[in-house]
DNA sequence: CTACTTGCAAATGCTTTGCAGGAGA
DNA sequence: TCTCCTGCAAAGCATTTGCAAGTAG
């Protein structure tokens, strides 16, 4: 299965990057890079409470913090006020997201690439009139997913 | 000076839409939304606080809430965990945001119309694909603000 | 062995709420 | 004068951290 591949690409890389900062890939961290993978959209800590119900609340927050720091891990800001948390898109590929009102569940979505070229030139053209740099974007569809209508 | 003007016509509405709701538009509730309107773009916690020193914290929150239940103000997710907001889009107009990753700022911007088809359009094919009930969209540019770099 | 990790429990800090007094209509 | 609003202090709750024991290399 596909995943599996995607997974172990992804350990390695992992790894190879936490060993450059003098870190150590641990079962801990492992787990929740492998939920995140296998999840494939942003989860939140609760969901890794749930999904990993052995990784004690303050392992998996450190975890996350560190896979941040190492730029592993991204936090997303979801519309509720509760943290998501995805792999870093060196690791994926870029993506949005569709954030469903009711549930609050995120789902990744991938634009066309001629979609993305207009976004990325409009975004610097506009952010430069500004005398905003801008290094990267998100945008996020609000509204309500297939279980919510 | 335009502003006021804004203002003016910003408080009659929110005054009418309160009643509508058998709530008052009071002190702390106008000072409030003068300090969004003068703002013109997403403030935090802090900042109301900044702003309006007398303004008890709980109070603040408490409008706050007020106002978004009567879809007078926008809770606006940022990249950091605070909460920022903004006068509803029924206030003001289409807008998005640019996110300075440094020193937190959020600044408003309104791409062309022609812009703003194509990703209501792309959005509204690509959501249907997934199943999902597009409502609204916000696109959020990261990046540096003029301060910053 | 030495440095990084982890668990637990306690602490932190933003946000919310109960309640009694205050104010708008 | 009835209902809504406000302040204060206390509570809630997601998240963070100190510290001592565990473990990778």
């Amino acid at each position: 299965m596909a995943a599996n591949g995607r997974a172990d690409e992804v350990h390695v890389e992992v790894e190879a990057r936490l060993r450059h900062l003098d870190q150590r890939y641990t079962r801990g961290r492992r787990a929740i890079i492998d939920l995140l993978v296998s999840a494939g959209r942003p989860v939140s800590i609760s969901d890794v409470a749930e999904g990993l119900p052995d990784l004690p609340l303050s392992s998996a927050y450190r975890h996350l913090a560190d896979l941040q720091i190492a730029g592993l891990v991204r936090r997303v800001a979801a519309n509720d006020e509760f943290a998501r948390f995805e792999l870093a898109e060196d690791l994926t590929e870029h993506h949005h997201h569709l954030h469903c009102v009711s549930c609050g569940t995120v789902i990744d979505f991938t634009p066309s690439a001629a979609f993305e070229r207009n976004v990325t030139q409009t975004v610097d053209k506009l952010a430069e009139t500004e005398g905003f740099q801008p290094h990267s974007h998100r945008l996020d569809v609000l509204g309500l997913c297939a279980n919510c209508h």
